[in-house]
DNA sequence: GCTACTCACATTGTACACGATTTACTCGAG
DNA sequence: CTCGAGTAAATCGTGTACAATGTGAGTAGC
């Protein structure tokens, strides 16, 4: 007799459903600046370590150029970002920010602090699940594939 | 001065990185069954309610019919489920499992049991862990839309 | 200086997600 | 009985994700 997996008890469709709250959540926040949530990230990504080539960007938030490569050309026609072919190493493409981008930072950090201010979780709560998600994180991440 | 926003501090970016490991290993460990990860919690979901309309698995899974509709023709293709008009009311479709998702379930469940396991987190920290994240989830639905 | 390998990015194909609109059906008020 | 409000699915358009493949650019070894 197989025991029954039942939805609610699963962390997975939790993390799953909680994913897609956030994502709505930005979705409204972000409408303003006409960003979607990949497309904030990145922008976070390059605020902290400035041009990058499109691998470095997609090792700092663990995505493919197949992702990438649409994401950042939507991004540039909206005019975010430049892409540039490196001149040293004609392979890489350096993804650099725009005026733009670097005039509405201010503006972004406020809004999305204020935003977020209201889902009113206190900040050592907050760092506690984070560590604990990313530990699943790791655990998953731990598993050989050919174990499955 | 605005204060920065760091990509590794934030719960929304530690959860959007755990949920796309969640379906790397979904991926993984349902491949034998050729099941998505949308699919195989929409089976989760037949499996415990039984026959449901596309509006009710939509409301326990929480997700819409724009969603639904494609992945559901996906899994009738497969195999897994019927899509039959209802005739009491015409405008409702219902969802009912095959044969082959009955015969199946017990496999199903005994693999994916197996290679959960493969996790190892204690039970105590894995049920602490998806009230957090659900906490986190009922924060976010409980701002109102005009808020933001 | 050739060749094989590797690397960075782009492209293709499949599968979600979801807002917005459309279509078909239900039901209750007049 | 009929019409309009409401409902259930389907459809459409946009934007991710990612495996697999293609392409051109470096590079190591002989």
């Amino acid at each position: 007799m197989v025991k029954a997996i039942r939805l609610d008890e699963q962390l997975c469709f939790t993390i799953y459903k909680a994913q897609k709250q956030y994502n709505h959540f930005y979705a409204q926040a972000l409408a303003d600046f006409k960003l979607t949530y990949p497309q904030y990230i990145t922008l976070l990504s390059l605020y902290e370590h400035g041009t990058m080539s499109v691998k470095e960007v997609g090792e700092t938030l663990d995505l493919d150029s197949g992702t990438l490569t649409p994401l950042m050309k939507r991004m540039e026609r909206e005019g975010w970002i430049t892409r540039t072919r490196s001149t040293e190493d004609e392979r890489r493409v350096d993804i650099s920010l725009t005026k733009k981008a670097v005039d509405s930072r201010d503006a972004i950090f406020e809004h999305v602090g204020e935003c977020t201010r209201l889902m009113d979780i206190p900040q050592s709560e907050y760092d506690a699940i984070r560590k604990q998600v990313d530990f699943v994180d790791q655990q998953l991440r731990a598993i050989p594939a050919d174990q499955l």
